[in-house]
DNA sequence: TGACAAACAGATGAAGATATATTAATTTAA
DNA sequence: TTAAATTAATATATCTTCATCTGTTTGTCA
């Protein structure tokens, strides 16, 4: 349901949220190291983030990365959506062209997903902690 | 949620059981043109399931497969669990080791998990059109 | 200028999905 | 009874996507 690398993604984003009290300026292997992520791949990510403009990347020394809003006010979904297309739910999960609606798992399957939908909507970043 | 192969299994279970009042075998061809599945990778498919003993293979000319349970007893974790390890569902959504199910997501997250994990259960293979 | 840190490019690896080709079993017809 | 046609079984190769690693470049501060 979600990609490792949105997942990484996601388990960046909370742990920048949660020290940003600090004010420094997070470096890129200290996140990696805290958050069990490979490291290099782990740059890719935040770069990612940077341009979307979830957070401010600083060169240099005492570089590093810092939240840009407040954490509150950024949702799951948000984080989720720069790294893989969840597609539209909307569909059959068999992938049947023709279901209407009446393939046996498509009820089911429409509450699992919008549950989901809810959830990543629903969750700000610095609720998951 | 659902690998490609877990996908086309449950297709063309479906369309194996809703087809098998005919009695006669169908042709793995039929099979892959009917619910739109590469009839090379499907062939492996059905294979497997026969291997498995959800239906049965029949070599030769009038060959084919067939049912060898009532369609009404084979629910689809039956058929998904010979393609692919769903892994336990009870684990962190974000792969959080350390998380004692307050990671901010894992309330809903095994909410989810469980409905899926019961629509497979009792589903059988008759309901899925 | 030199050390530090992010940015970027490219190569590698693994898994899943798909295609190609060959082999084995069975039936039918000559 | 034999040969041809039909059909599944199997083995192998390719393609794709995602994840990961390696190395180089660019920017910034002390």
């Amino acid at each position: 349901m979600l990609s490792q690398t949105g997942i990484y993604a996601i388990r960046a984003m909370s742990y920048i949220a949660s020290q940003q009290e600090d004010e420094k300026p997070l470096l890129s292997r200290t996140i990696a190291e805290e958050m069990q992520i490979p490291v290099n791949f782990l740059s890719k990510i935040l770069n990612r983030l940077a341009q979307a403009g979830l957070i401010r990347s600083i060169r240099g020394r005492n570089g590093g990365f810092v939240m840009t809003r407040p954490k509150s006010e950024i949702c799951v979904r948000e984080v989720v959506d720069l790294f893989m297309q969840l597609g539209d739910h909307k569909d059959c999960l068999l992938g049947l062209k023709k279901c209407d609606g009446s393939c046996g798992l498509h009820h089911r399957w429409s509450n699992i997903t919008e549950q989901f939908d809810m959830m990543l909507d629903e969750t700000t970043i610095d609720k998951v902690k």
